[in-house]
Parts: C-alpha cells; structure tokens; sequence
DNA sequence: CGTTAGTTTGAGAGGACTCAAAGTCTGTGG
DNA sequence: CCACAGACTTTGAGTCCTCTCAAACTAACG
C-alpha cells in the first residue's frame, strides 16, 4: 500500500485526511497467472495499478486475439472506455505472471476526485501522460516499417522485453507473428 | 466568448468568479488562411479553442509535410507535448481556413486548475475525451487496409470531408497521396 | 492566361501477408 | 525425472497489396 501511496504522491501532495481516505477506498489484488482482471463484454468496473507482475489487455477480433497494451510495475491499467463510460466492450484483461495491484472503482474515483481537489488533479495529470504516450506509439505505427516498429517497442519497453511472447508483441504493434520473428532473426544476424 | 464559455459550461458549472477570470484570461485570435498558430521548432506557449474555421498540426518528415491532426469548430488544438513540458518540438499549427480561436497560456492554465477546482476537472475530462479518441484513431490504423482507414475517417470526420485536400487526409491516414485517390475512385464506381 | 500546387492514372518493384510445415518450448501427468 | 501434448516460434514459398516513380490532367491563384 505505502508503494501506491508514494507513486501518488510523485504527482500530489497527500495529506493525512487525504491518506485516510485512500486507505479506505483503495482495494488490494492478488491474481494468479492467466487469471482475468476484466472480462469481455462486461463493464470494467475498476482501474488498476499495477504493483507487482505483468498484465495485457486484448480483445478478440474474428478469432484471433489482438493485444492492445501492456502495463507492468507502477503502471495503470483498465478498460477505459468501458471504466469511464459504464458500458460494456471487446476488451479483457489478464495476468501475465502473478501480479499485485491496487484499484478503485469509478465511484471511489469519483467520491475522490469531488473531494480532493489534488486527486482531481492526480487524474488529470495521469490522463496527459497517457495520452501523450499514445501519441507516440500512434506515430510509431504510422508511417514506421515492422522492424522500426520494433526498434521503438525495444526502447519503450526495453524491461518487458523477456517477459512478454512474441505473438503478444506483434499484434500490439500490429504485424503478424511471421513477420516479427523474421525482423528478430535479421536483428541477431547484425548484431 | 459566450461561445467558448458554453462550451466549457458543458462540462463543469460556471460560477460567476469563474467566468470574471476566465475572460481575463483568455486571448481572442484571428488567424488567415496559412497563418501558422504555431512554428515548428519552437516552443508552443498557447492552447486554442477553436470557435470557426479549421486547423491542422504538422511536421517536416524528411522534406514531405505529414499531417497529424485537424481541429474545427468546438475542438481544441495544441502541440501537446511542447505545450505542457515547455519544450521545442517539430509540429506546426496552420490555419486551414480562416480562423476565430480563443486561447490560454500554461500559465494561464495552471492558474485557472489552481483557483478553481472545477477548471482541473475541465482540464481533465478533456484530456480523457482526447485520449478516447485518440484510442479508436489508433486502432483503425493498426490493422486496417487503407479502404477501412478512410472509411473510418469519413464517419469520425464527415463534416469535414469537403473541406480537407487529399493530401492531408492521406498523410493523416499514414498512406500515400495515390492510393487515398485509388480508394476514393473505388468507392464512387461502387456507389 | 500562365504558373504552380494538387490530384489522377499507369507500370513496376518490394515487402508484408497468408498458408503450410517443421522445429522448439512449456507445463502436466505418469 | 521423463515423456507427451499443446502452444508458440521459426522457416519457406507464393500471392497480393501498397509504395515508388513518372507523366498526364485538373484546380486554384495571381
């Protein structure tokens, strides 16, 4: 707990009501590998911080599954459309290895964000960053060739690397399985 | 004004303090077709609101202009991530047609987020409405045939449609000028 | 009316995809 | 601890699609 209490307190000042609050509210997970955090087709109902482990979120597109993100150590996850929206869609979340988090539901969040002018502010804070991550990769995948797609994923990501399968990566980066390995087998080649 | 103090009346209520700083704050601009908002390699000290008329950010990608983005009427525009960290970046904001837009300065920002609990919460649903759609935009581009890309575009955009050269459409989509024309052709001999 | 930017059309090359098969790794149960 | 099943990864061959290059055509603007 004291780790997501610092990670928040990078961005805001906590006070000690403030503290107390999120001690309340704040619900502590443990999932086991492959196990699911969100389901498809259901409303995500909570918003993730990861403490320890690896999770992806993926949805199914005419049987083959597509992954759309990763979030390891001191990083967010959720569904967010779904979350912040209260409607159901395609994604779902699960475990790559055993993972510890921390989450809040869309009415902690709220009561917070009311409450807290700082916790309006963390939100805001963490929504730039995000969005301005994605900017990148949307560039990273516009104009970028596969193993330039992949040259920028290696740099992103550099500590996920070993831990993820390939086929996760490629869809991510939206390349078929056959290609990636084929831009990893030329990589080795010249290195 | 009144325009753009709707607009944010949409999202938070406006007490009357707010609105007496607000119009303090805020800078009125008229801009002619290819005024640029904001040079490339410089420092993007303001974010617009786009009242009437049409926008778009750029950059210089090896002596060919790729177009990242349009905003039009009720939408804002800024070179994100040179605006909020206050460093040089390689976009460029033009105006596509003569523009009425209003704007604040960072500074400007964070004194409105500071005094006014409610304009953090503006900031955020407007960070998290943009990073929605940018979501959906990176999805459409990571998988789809140029056909779909455009098809998605046409639905996200249709007011725009006519107002917007092809070329800019196309670098926007992350495919080339002749094939934005070859899918257009199609799709006209079909309907 | 002429110049220039922008769009369309065509031909050809390259690269990523699909399909298929062989090879490797992981986890499970004997 | 080993053997096996299933999933994942690698390698190969062939096809299709998009890009590149080039030229003709059109529209916009002075």
């Amino acid at each position: 707990m004291q780790a997501f209490l610092d990670h928040i307190a990078q961005f805001v000042p906590l006070s000690a009501e403030l503290v107390a609050t999120l001690r309340q509210r704040t619900q502590s997970h443990q999932f086991g590998k492959h196990e699911l955090l969100h389901q498809a087709d259901t409303i995500c109902r909570r918003t993730y911080w990861i403490q320890r482990g690896l999770v992806r979120i993926y949805f199914n597109q005419d049987g083959k599954i597509v992954t759309d993100g990763f979030a390891a150590e001191n990083e967010w996850m959720t569904s967010a459309y779904s979350f912040m929206r209260g409607v159901p869609d395609a994604y779902a979340i699960a475990a790559i290895e055993p993972t510890e988090a921390y989450s809040w539901s869309l009415e902690d969040l709220l009561y917070l964000f009311d409450q807290f002018h700082e916790m309006e502010r963390f939100g805001r804070m963490i929504m730039s960053a995000q969005f301005i991550q994605q900017s990148e990769r949307l560039n990273s995948l516009r104009f970028t060739s596969p193993a330039q797609k992949y040259q920028h994923f290696c740099t992103c990501y550099q500590p996920l690397l070993g831990r993820l399968p390939l086929g996760m990566i490629a869809s991510y980066l939206g390349i078929t399985p056959e290609t990636l390995s084929r831009v990893r087998a030329k990589r080795s080649r010249i290195s």
